[in-house]
DNA sequence: CCCAGCATGTAAGAGGTTACATGATTGC
DNA sequence: GCAATCATGTAACCTCTTACATGCTGGG
């Protein structure tokens, strides 16, 4: 249920079209939740029905029409429901520590490209919430902007951690690397 | 397709029923990969089935009958086919930080139990981790040992960058809540 | 005697991914 | 002319969760 309410937000902080809700997923909102247009239009369509949201068409006169969705007092009670009731902490589950585990019964040089693939992933990432910070994020914050730069800073925090991680077990799979030259 | 290779991995490590799977990953193993009883008896059966698990039947005279299973030569290949795989790097999606952003528009003060109980869980799971890593990781490690420890100490570098994040969110959240006591 | 733990499953449904489908416009 | 972008969906499939189902043993 949770892309639901994720939706609610973001439509909140702007009501949109189905089309820009999926690019924005794609990337700022990405950060903190992630969603295809598939699952997106689905979703807006159900909440619709529910009362949740509602629908105005603008008929592009050059531009395909959009149907932009904002959220109704219904939707905003929803929200405030959601919000007050605990969620239960998720599981982790990551592959790449599956992968780590498992060196240990293959060559674990082997896994090296895929960890410095990675390594660059979160590298890059975390170049890019730098960015937002600088660009959205300096001098005085409002309420909503200051929730905003939080949600921000887990990712910056989150991308500083794997990055570190990620260098420490590149380390580790390189000392088990029986072919590597020891002096060139 | 990542539990089938969680699984094969984990009996790599000691051959067992699908209930001591179970058990594994609800506790130690949990920190990396979490599943269910359901989901592990239908994949093992459909692993057995393919030839990538083999199982011998340990008929319990006292306790209930067990199906040990074991990594056959075909599932040790799937395994080092998928490390070899590269993988894509998972998409973020966290519900907490959707409702950090969702209270700019109810009460942020409504939030602080919920993330004291996150705090909380944060802080047992990095107390847990903690005592696994003193009962397991100290002094010197083969190869095996060296890599689950690597995989341990990514819970203890997030749960930690978890533990610093909520306590800075509560700060936050503290401070938009209009109702609390300026001077006792 | 009852509950906790051992041990193995089936089934329904929600959520998510991937592939397919359509049609218009703008820029190269 | 062709590719990219805007814009909205349907359908099949896989995975995961939740609920249901069964039966045996050991300890209090």
């Amino acid at each position: 249920m949770a892309l639901d309410h994720a939706l609610l937000v973001s439509l909140r902080e702007k009501p949109s079209s189905g089309y820009e809700l999926a690019r924005r997923f794609d990337r700022s909102i990405g950060y903190f939740w992630h969603a295809t247009h598939q699952q997106i239009y689905k979703v807006l369509a159900r909440m619709e029905e529910a009362g949740w949201v509602a629908a105005e068409v603008q008929a592009g006169e050059t531009a395909p029409d959009r149907k932009v969705f904002s959220v109704t007092a219904t939707g905003q009670g929803e929200l405030s429901r959601w919000l007050a009731e605990p969620l239960t902490p998720e599981a982790t589950r990551d592959a790449l520590m599956v992968k780590l585990r498992g060196a240990a019964f293959d060559d674990p040089a082997r896994l090296l490209p895929e960890f410095q693939r990675h390594r660059d992933a979160h590298a890059e990432r975390l170049a890019g919430y730098r960015q937002i910070e600088a660009r959205d994020f300096s001098g005085p914050l409002d309420r909503q902007r200051a929730l905003q730069y939080q949600v921000l800073k887990s990712g910056l925090r989150f991308e500083t951690a794997w990055l570190e991680w990620c260098e420490e077990a590149m380390d580790l799979l390189h000392r088990f690397d029986n072919n590597k030259e020891t002096n060139p």
